[in-house]
DNA sequence: CGCGATGGGTTGATGTGTCAACCCAAGCGG
DNA sequence: CCGCTTGGGTTGACACATCAACCCATCGCG
């Protein structure tokens, strides 16, 4: 659009396929290390996070839905194999729909290995960037968030809004 | 817990989820495109944007390997994939190995959507960064694989090497 | 020659994500 | 009371990624 038509530039290119590149190398690695040393994939931790930060454990398979942006029947299918591994339990309240419960061994978890995840992100990532330029990525990143919301919310469904 | 030991501090976390949500929704967004418009995931996207760039359209299969970097296996199975939906062709040539050739059909399919492809990508990302903080992000992006790459060359065995 | 190592490539099992269809209870309009 | 929509949730079929095991031609070397 900008120099010449849609196409990116040679700058423009290269910059690109850098941070595609960047993206897969670290989620790879992060993923890979949560699997060996902890046998939990990005996903499990993702679903134990939430968890183990709200109220009393529990939550509404929704309520997580709406905080990891999962569609529901990923969230379904994923929570049936979580609950079969133990790291959850779905537990009948006194409406009809069960609630999401984090188990011992969910918590044991993933307080064991957080700081690990955590100091390997601070290590690979954050002190990369260092503290004004990570800034900086935290604010562009909200603002392409919001282009591609805007976007969406004007010609197209946006199945994520639930 | 915050700014020492292994921990993210509160401005940290928030860049870093602001990071996370915005690489899942552009690629959840790019993918969908591609998909709806085109019917072409990102992987077929990237095999058909090597061949197209390669000389006469067709590549070893471990050059494809090389430069995306996916593991053979995994190269092998969509290889299979794309085949059946007349996408790419297994040619055997003199040596013993087949290459792997571009057809008809696929080059019309890449042709078809790079351009829309490109113009989303600098619309919702390289127009939202501007050249300057594109440019960073660029040069940090190198900084971390390299980061990474020295961390693992240490001592993992990085399969990715192949 | 024999033979193990290497490298390119395939295969099958399994875990995971996606889509569309469905189930079912509550709310609501007639 | 009936039937309709809506929302939370499940299910099944399928596409895809990952891991480990395997196939096999070549190469190095005894």
């Amino acid at each position: 659009m900008s120099s010449n038509g849609p196409w990116l530039d040679d700058a423009e290119q290269k910059s690109w396929r850098s941070y595609l590149l960047m993206k897969r190398t670290l989620e790879t690695h992060l993923e890979r290390h949560l699997q060996r040393e902890f046998g939990l994939s990005g996903s499990d931790f993702e679903i134990l996070v939430n968890l183990s930060e709200s109220e009393a454990g529990r939550m509404r398979a929704f309520e997580l839905s709406r905080s990891t942006q999962w569609e529901k029947s990923r969230l379904s299918h994923h929570l049936t194999r979580m609950e079969k591994r133990g790291l959850i339990r779905k537990e009948a309240c006194d409406s009809r729909y069960p609630e999401i419960v984090i188990t011992e061994e969910g918590l044991a978890a993933i307080k064991e290995c957080a700081p690990a995840h955590a100091a390997r992100v601070r290590e690979f990532f954050v002190d990369v960037f260092g503290p004004e330029r990570f800034a900086i990525l935290g604010e562009v990143s909200d603002e392409v968030v919001g282009t591609i919301g805007k976007h969406c919310e004007d010609d197209c469904p946006l199945e994520a809004r639930s």
